[in-house]
DNA sequence: ATTCTTATGTGATGTAGATCACTTACTCCT
DNA sequence: AGGAGTAAGTGATCTACATCACATAAGAAT
């Protein structure tokens, strides 16, 4: 059994260890085939592993760590628009050989990568097909994802976009408390959070404020917990959608 | 060489010939893989191709035709995510086996399609390595569409969003007119307009107003037509992407 | 502890865009 | 040609959010 270089000491930044997203869609054997191509990388938090206009050649698999994908405009203004953590697949591979990033790649947290370059990909999808269509899993996978997000941002408000946040960071990184509490294990702040819905700080705090007067979420040492899932849902006519696309 | 069943006989209803999307992905020996899969249908202007929660099992070629994919929340409101026209491949083929559609198929003009469904295609992706590359290039391209139009419609405002939609209009349905102009060829009323970028249509109208007078645009017996493409690129910061990717 | 820094929390105010209400202009139909 | 139906156009409000301007709290550094 393939390990991938995962190393599970004790201590590592990395404290949660959520489901790795990508074995929902690739089989061990495939996950094996994938690592045979791929060649390791660090980056340390703050860093950058790839900035808008770089080439876009390259999948990164994330062995260990964080990173979030963003787009800053000339004005300021940032939105995040994915954030992978370990076990996740990521990447853009495109159409063209000379396609570049349109966004950023920022490293939350000291992370090691196996870098898969498109070449080499694409002679393994060539001579093995049910990693083709693995692959293919985890493509409409990832669209889906960016659909629906589209969907939540659009359809129910502000106070639509936070819920359906909400609801996705549990799924990402959410621990079970007591009751039916569930703990949002990664801590980010209000700013960060707007970000991901394409609000200011200031009214995601106000939105926080209110539902924590409504006992739908609470603050404990800055970890958001969930305290009535329901009520999310709600606002955001959620549609349970399965986990693997239901995520930040 | 292959034809897909597309009759050029004149007076169609789809009197303009866009390029053919799909021919920019997959080979001519590709294309004609995926023509033996497909089974014919039609369907005529004002159906449902499919409607949300039907199973998300099978991708459509476009022989004739066009199509718009949209969400309607429950107060109403909707929001169209592509539109798709003659010569497009679109659909969800999902990584698990119950899934459902999470979007509706609205038929926009007389089409006729060739199915394909996800078993088949399954089969011919297996066997064909080559096949696989050009399917993974043509998701890569679907994926980055619905990035930057995310990108597009959370950066720069109703007003950004509006010139990005009349550039990628113009990309899909522009033909040249006198001087530099660009007219698009498609009739698309302003609530149409208002629900690809998420606003009203008096918004959509008002916008249109303005830009009329600024001499950017023009409406000619219910055509948009572009006159100053250099302001529309700017209001929304355009990346000169390419034109596989800046569409409808 | 003491300071420095970075995050949270909230009021006051401004503004983009929605909503409402109505008029005017097309388009289609018999 | 006349009337019905649909879309465009536009003012008057209303409201969700952003912006601005601070105050307070919580960590980190010395």
């Amino acid at each position: 059994m393939a390990n991938y270089g995962m190393e599970s000491k004790a201590g590592s930044t990395t404290e949660t260890n959520p489901t790795e997203w990508v074995r929902m869609f690739f089989s061990d054997e495939n996950l094996e085939l994938l690592n045979s191509i791929m060649y390791p990388k660090r980056a340390e938090a703050g860093s950058y592993l790839y900035w808008e206009g770089d080439r876009a050649d390259k999948l990164y698999f994330i062995k260990k760590g964080r990173v979030k994908i963003t787009k800053t405009s000339g004005n300021g203004s940032r939105i995040t628009l994915y954030m992978f953590h370990t076990g996740d697949l990521f990447g853009q591979i495109d159409p063209f050989y000379d396609a570049a990033q349109s966004f950023d790649a920022e490293v939350l947290e000291d992370s090691e990568f196996g870098v898969i370059q498109r070449k080499d990909l694409e002679v393994l999808l060539w001579q093995h097909g049910d990693l083709a269509i693995d692959f293919m899993k985890w493509m409409a996978a990832m669209q889906r994802m960016t659909q629906t997000k589209f969907r939540d941002l659009m359809l129910f408000g502000k106070p639509g976009a936070l819920c359906s946040l909400l609801i996705r960071l549990s799924n990402s990184y959410g621990k079970p408390g007591q009751d039916q509490e569930i703990k949002i294990s990664k801590r980010i702040n209000n700013t960060e959070l707007g970000e991901m819905i394409g609000a200011t700080r200031e009214s995601v705090n106000r939105m926080l404020s209110d539902m924590r007067k409504e006992n739908v979420v609470e603050i404990d040492q800055g970890y958001v917990v969930i305290k009535d899932l329901e009520y999310l849902k709600n606002v955001c006519n959620c549609e349970n959608c399965p986990k693997e696309i239901c995520r930040v």
